[in-house]
DNA sequence: AATGAATGAGTCTTCATTCAT
DNA sequence: GATGAATGAAGACTCATTCAT
């Protein structure tokens, strides 16, 4: 777990375009030539930085899960709020963090598709688990209240949760066209499906964590 | 829509290769010289049989939307079940069809994620509305019977199912880790996740749905 | 020297086709696949008829080369003209030769350049030599009547009449464009560029070759 | 009309290899390989410097383009001499042109005959346009001071011009056996021919231009 | 610290030809 | 005699990386 240099703004424009690449394209289908035109700098910049393109991807992962779990673990803690509506704080933030992050969670999607186990794996696995085990005690706590019902597949819930927002932004293109939104502004767009996300899925838990109608 | 030839013993090697490949390392990530020594035939061999390595993916496309609206249609058709009981097996039928065919569906989630408007983004599209249009009429005759809720958001709902059985395929490995199930053999870990995803998604669907508690 | 088989439908349907495409993109440029699917046969056949690419070509010039020669030796023989209306016939025959197998005469430019010392670079030589020692016996003629100045280089002469012809076929694109004949049909293009060039040629021979003003 | 960099010492390298292969082989019988190869450089420095093998040729001629356009609106400006001898001065430069330049006229033929409407063909256009025009304004000049005569078809005389130039350069290897000079040292043998046009032309011009025996 | 030039390995595709029938 | 299937070799080009400056 080495420390990290904190990144030069062009290391950051760098990683920045490589995101929005590497979502598009995926990492093999995108060269470090279109990276480095893109970004405004010198091919042998890439490697001079980052080492390799492949360090370049590990670095953008650092990056993105440093951002990850630094803004989650602040939600939750300082809040003395029900359990369900912990649940629903969660939610959005999740819903929140994966549209605004888009190009980097179709990136970790890919990633986990090829189930490497490199140092990107690893990464992901991390962001996993530290997820995972926070909505565990969230639902436990509930649990203990007597408030959510008991046999709860948090693995599962976990699977909803991140594969529908998952699905929502991989699948943007084909919602638009099945819902006649093809000319919806992206702006007004994004702000469409986040509403719909956070309410489906807040139903969704509530009507299986909770024992009300 | 042209008519295909029927592929030969050795078209349908090579094309089940490249899919487990193409879902293993991305579209890009494969060359044709991986597919062919795979596939014990000759590098040519696939521009020969299908004229590009892009051309292949159409085929891929071809062969597996066939064989996946075919059987969707057969499924339900003439079945005398209750509503409920109908979602009940389309939800098996899609989980049994993306667990069986995990590589096709890795690929199609890359693909969707690529948006691009290719013939294999036009492939996609298509499947995703004959899916969507089936539920959407399976939802409507329980509406119409009273034993479903009225406003259900069959999109939001289309994703979750999807969404839910992608994201267990994708994440399988670190499903595996986070639950400690990694020498658990192939074949029993996919009757498992088969299982989970089952009872998850009907329990979901049925509190969604139903008036039931 | 091995003696023909006369050649089958096919083989001449094949060699007409290779004539026109090794004019147009030349012999490298042309691919049998081209000539197999503009002639309506298997690919296959190439190599079955005729050996192998090369030797297509060599059959070719064998054709052609009997041709002209057969021709060339009718055309003065039984003829009782003056020298310099034998002289004339020649010119109108070599631009008609020229312009009527316009592809074989590219292809024979192109080959010429080349320059190799192949079976086919000697068949040129041969028709080359052939060409020569007619039109040299011819001006020898006029000589010994008088009526041809003495001193004249037919090398030099045969260059201006082959060049002058070959060139007009090789730039005719560009003759029409800057002569303004972009539009015209070709058959009336072809008739037109035959008068000028025996006008033209004629009236170059005369001046070099009798004494009259 | 884009302003090219000018052209590094490996560049001219390979483009004075490219110029020699091209004429001996044709553009498409010559590989990049080849090129590198007698260039004594890295295969993908094609690609690099030039962009692609298209693209190098077009380079080429964009170089020799300049060339030659450069030197004969020189050759002829500032000179103050009788028609005839502008024309012999015109004759001489274009023989030294084509002699000296032989590979890349070589070139040319093929490419003319050819016929591509691509970058390469509308240059050759462009450079016989300009020669046209040149030789048209001589020739009327002479015409004007009643030195020629009327009714000149200058298309033709350029047809023969060049024409003849050409198949001197095309067809040198048959003008040797012909004319037993097989053995004859390449410059000494370029010497004889640069002095065998230039007496044949001349003539055949002054012959057809002017009023003198 | 930063970069333009350069490269060897690799990409996909097409080639002329051969083989089995 | 004729052909569809198949192939090894070669095609042009792009890749991520390194090197000299």
């Amino acid at each position: 777990m080495e420390k990290q240099e904190p990144l030069s703004e062009k290391q950051i424009r760098i990683i920045d375009v490589s995101e929005r690449l590497f979502a598009e394209k995926g990492f093999e289908g995108t060269s470090v030539r279109d990276i480095a035109h893109e970004a405004d700098v010198n091919v042998a910049m890439i490697s001079y930085y980052f080492g390799s393109k492949e360090k370049l991807l590990e670095a953008m992962f650092a990056r993105r899960s440093a951002m990850i779990t630094d803004q989650l673990t602040v939600v939750l803690d300082d809040e003395k709020l029900a359990p369900i509506d912990k649940v629903y704080l969660l939610i959005d933030f999740y819903i929140d963090q994966i549209i605004r992050n888009q190009h980097f969670h179709k990136i970790m999607v890919r990633e986990q598709i090829a189930g490497r186990d490199s140092s990107v794996g690893k990464a992901i696995a991390k962001i996993k688990l530290t997820n995972q085990s926070l909505i565990k005690q969230l639902i436990l706590e509930g649990q203990k209240k007597k408030v959510f019902k008991p046999r709860i597949d948090v693995s599962m819930m976990m699977m909803t949760l991140i594969g529908t927002a998952n699905q929502m932004i991989s699948a943007q293109q084909h919602y638009r066209i099945l819902n006649d939104l093809e000319d919806m502004p992206d702006e007004k767009f994004e702000i469409l499906i986040q509403k719909k996300l956070s309410v489906h899925l807040k139903n969704l838990f509530k009507a299986v964590l909770t024992y009300e109608s």
